[in-house]
DNA sequence: TACTGGCGTATGGTATGCCATGTGCCAAGT
DNA sequence: ACTTGGCACATGGCATACCATACGCCAGTA
């Protein structure tokens, strides 16, 4: 089984020297694919103060403006609905879901639980390389440098958590927590700027990172889970949700 | 909005003396909803050694036999796909996917992590009393009892688990690990019988409701975490899969 | 004015049929 | 005997039409 497509493989690799590119030729996306990956970044990039008539969607009229049929535009809004972003009413209607300010905790609950087990897990699986991987991310924002740079941070900040998580090794980690991602960057985004929070996050981070080429498993776990504890009891007490 | 079921409800509560008693009429269950329900039961169920013929699906076959079309049972296909439970590939077959042994240690890990926090969670949110229920799953098989009861206590194991977890009070916590239950019940069941691995889990869950009570936050942490993280172990040394 | 009942419309659910493409069979050629 | 080309069939993707029900409008009644 597959041959032909090993015999195209092996034919590529052995004409390196062409210009001859084979691609995928079509973007093979399916309809369901392009219009669940539409409708999600368009759920995500919403204004929070959407009014209730923007959060209710319509079939027919959607099916109609990405030019396609009911049929996969259904199973991507299906899709939408066990992921949560929206709730699907038989013959009432298909409604886009606010988060309440108890779902945004709980995300950052669970975000403390699987970073820190991950940081567990770095302190035994990963490599002095990839924990010296870990710098590039902070390093930049040291001292001085963080004031000049205050934009970048705060994708700099989730992508050191993000690779903390990957060097844990743990697929299944990495998956749920890529669920939560947007929803997490959103409120360190919305936080990073109130009240010193960038310049004590950087320590934490330098912290973090010494603990886990100590190879020290308990500070390390430690040390993430308070940190994002921390930043679930920032949230709780001075972010206004809902 | 909703009036009329307003008045029901009301005219229910009064009529609390009748023999009235107004339920749901319809199953309520759609067909995508029925057919999702017996394909997973179907598919949890199966022999872990079926042969590769019986791990592929036909749409036609299985809407035929369900009695439906082939719509509402492509939805439900399409959801069991996105659980990772079968994998649809284009114009080549539905595939009940196999579960290899790292993806089940995956699993274990993030029940670790996920019941260690709630745990954390449980000792600051859970009353009394609600600590005080968790005896009920542990004390029927203290002591000499545990041998006659030995059928009974695989499943009083992760009802206990999932009672911690339930008392973190965190709604995500749940459903996640609820999303894990099949997986993780059916290794527990496998391993609880070997190497007098009952008795030593009755003894940890002791230790758990101890700490737990105590509100001695960091401990039970721990004590979750490790009681779980050597379930992960001993399936990592000692049970074959694949 | 307030309530009731029926009917029309909106909307998600379901059935069905066609389409594009991957696979395997089989015959023809070497 | 082995390769090759093409055809038939299998199979998931998609389009379309119809169905059942929740909601709202509106006339009718007291």
């Amino acid at each position: 089984m597959f041959h032909s497509t090993c015999f195209l493989e092996d034919a590529c690799l052995s004409m390196s020297g062409t210009a001859l590119k084979i691609e995928p030729i079509a973007e093979g996306l399916s309809l369901k694919a392009r219009a669940y990956d539409a409708l999600k970044s368009a759920i995500m990039n919403m204004n929070i103060y959407a009014s209730d008539a923007e959060l209710r969607l319509d079939e027919r009229d959607l099916s109609a403006r990405f030019g396609i049929s009911r049929t996969p535009l259904r199973e991507a809004l299906a899709q939408l609905d066990q992921e949560g972003l929206v709730r699907i009413v038989a013959r009432r209607g298909i409604f886009i879901v606010r988060r309440t300010k108890a779902e945004i905790l709980d995300m950052i609950t669970v975000w403390a639980a699987l970073e820190s087990m991950a940081a567990r897990l770095a302190t035994k699986e990963a490599s002095a390389e990839e924990l010296a991987g870990l710098h590039a991310h902070i390093d930049a924002f040291a001292g001085d440098a963080l004031a000049a740079r205050m934009g970048e941070y705060s994708d700099a900040n989730i992508r050191f958590h993000q690779a903390i998580i990957g060097l844990g090794k743990c697929a299944l980690i990495v998956q749920i927590t890529d669920g939560l991602f947007h929803h997490v960057r959103a409120i360190r985004q919305r936080t990073i700027f109130e009240q010193d929070r960038a310049r004590r996050s950087i320590v934490d981070h330098m912290e973090i990172v010494a603990a886990l080429e100590a190879r020290d498993t308990e500070r390390a776990e430690r040390l993430v889970r308070e940190h994002t504890l921390r930043l679930r009891d920032h949230v709780d007490r001075y972010v206004d949700l809902d």
